[in-house]
DNA sequence: GTAAAAACATACACAGTGTATGTAGTTGAT
DNA sequence: ATCAACTACATACACTGTGTATGTTTTTAC
């Protein structure tokens, strides 16, 4: 019984279902919780396929975690719409990232585990490698000419956290609508206020 | 040979040096590395007497959590003198808690590990319990009496995000007094445009 | 077609968790 | 003081999961 699928083939497909599998698993039990048994299970594939593909249970997380924000980047960059005066690209921009972290398990992935297991340098290294550089941008345009890079860096990186925790209060149950206001006032208030 | 403790004294002591015990290893290694043996032998008991003071390996944990959060909260109230205008208040409790905060070990613990083991309800629990009442507080002051309680609480809630956010990227090796400025920034110029 | 390499599959050694069971020390009542 | 009940531990074990070593099949290159 030759299948005759090309080796790049097999690899690509076994990795799709190996990290989709663990990407359900890891949302719906934890990624202490899931065994890597029950992944394999899920993918139809064997242990032996996992271990040859990711080096450790760590690394098959990271990939989901990678995927994961590489698709929300690409959700948020297909809603923003260019031309636009800086502040109001900043709220539009928040409120796509909120929009794409209402999907089921991209919080615990990217907010609580993901630091937690591959570590802040790592997840930061993942979102500048996808979609983490727009909202430095958005910062700096917004703010002027006036603004210093390293100020113009941790701001962003304040205000990230914000979105981050009002993505992990509306999933709390928090009201998302009231968050999503306080964050516009907020961000309006000190893009006006520029020092 | 009869010691002759009271059997509230033997429980106390040696909960306290289990959770000292595994502070340290939870510090140094994270959650998932730290095996029960390493921690008992550390803190020279058995693992029987671990798992009749504790259900399991994470309530131990939650224990260590709560202590810390505890012991930070003490040293932030120590610091705190009354009769201060809010805005004022407000800064140098922040700054506070930026210098709590640079206690070895505790960023991993409250802020990376502790929400992902024990969930953010239970360090939201925890948090309200010992002296996350304060921020609160001195929103609430700075705001003046125009604010909806709702309000205030939303804005805490970012405000100490980005409390969080700041501890983390300086343990990370960020310049402190670079995040300490931003945010003093941050606070006045919201607290004057209070909407 | 054949050798090398990649992609798996199987088996095993090891460590760690939680529990069941056993023992020593403590407490309270008589 | 003594005895029973209880608390505080200690020991032993069953089980699960991880990572690795080794074996097998499929693909690739020549």
């Amino acid at each position: 019984m030759q299948d005759r699928r090309s080796n790049s083939n097999r690899s690509q497909e076994t990795c799709s279902a190996l990290i989709g599998a663990a990407r359900q698993l890891f949302i719906t039990k934890g990624y202490a919780a899931t065994g890597t048994p029950e992944v394999v299970e899920q993918a139809g594939v064997t242990r032996g396929a996992l271990y040859h593909h990711f080096k450790d249970k760590q690394a098959l997380f990271q990939a989901v975690v990678a995927a994961e924000a590489a698709q929300i980047a690409k959700e948020i960059e297909a809603k923003s719409s260019q031309e636009m005066p800086p502040v109001e690209a900043l709220i539009q921009g928040a409120n796509a990232y909120f929009e794409a972290m209402r999907e089921p398990g991209r919080v615990r992935l990217l907010l609580l585990e993901g630091p937690a297991v591959l570590g802040p340098e790592e997840m930061r290294r993942i979102d500048l490698e996808t979609g983490g550089q727009e909202l430095r941008h958005g910062i700096n345009d917004a703010l002027g000419e006036n603004a210093s890079p390293i100020k113009v860096d941790i701001c962003a990186d304040l205000i990230s956290a914000m979105f981050d925790r009002a993505a992990l209060a509306c999933e709390g149950g928090a009201d998302i609508k009231s968050y999503e206001q306080e964050i516009t006032s907020l961000l309006s208030i000190l893009v006006q206020n520029k020092p």
